[in-house]
DNA sequence: CAGAATCCCCTTGGATACTG
DNA sequence: CAGTATCCAAGGGGATTCTG
């Protein structure tokens, strides 16, 4: 029926939604890269690395462009000896605190739920 | 000093919770697969598939396994010829729905702003 | 319908070494 | 410090076919 119909639509729109997300989050490391990024506000390439356990820096490099290209980080190279770099969010970038936020807390019930015992 | 430890700990905390939460969610298609039980309630295989635009079947099928490990989504039998299951949301799996809800808005404002023009 | 099984390519990503 | 370059292995993942 129309109503029906209509409800579908409405999903396939949620997907598309989705899928256009993930397709900016994707990767194993980037959720992790923004959220050190965020709770730091301002961050070096060299303190990225150590905060993303596990992750090299060949990775660190890609996952960096990936993001300055979508528009979710800004990069500022400072005119220090030897150079550094400093990675913040764009407001754009902010935008993305929310998720963010419930992520963590996710991770937290989950352990507590699952993992925890 | 000691207040700058604390709120370093406690990133860390953060940085872990994030990565926990990821272990779960990763692989393409992960929260793709659960917004679709999540919107639909109930979703049978061959739904998820056709809900999931791009996904294969042998990749459908590991994901559900992932995830019902995981303990986010129940699988049922169902008596009919022929087979059909019957995928939803856990207990658990239900907490999700808050960061699905944000990824969805997400996606909508990021298509806005970035991809729609 | 709901998968399991195969085949096979191509990307992901780790380890290591090197550069400005 | 902030990357780049190279090598290489593991597995992610598509297409297709088969089964109960």
């Amino acid at each position: 029926m129309e109503c029906k119909e209509i409800k579908q639509d409405e999903h396939k729109k949620e997907m598309m939604a989705i899928q256009d997300t993930m397709d900016v989050l994707q990767g194993k490391w980037k959720i992790a890269i923004l959220t050190s990024i965020c709770f730091y506000n301002k961050r070096r390439f060299s303190d990225i690395l150590n905060d993303v356990s596990g992750i090299s820096n060949k990775m660190l490099s890609k996952e960096l462009k990936e993001l300055e290209i979508n528009q979710l980080i800004k990069r500022t190279i400072l005119d220090t000896h030897p150079v550094t770099v400093r990675y913040q969010l764009t407001e754009h970038g902010k935008t993305l605190r929310t998720i963010i936020d419930n992520m963590t807390d996710w991770g937290f019930h989950h352990r507590k739920k699952i993992i925890g015992k």
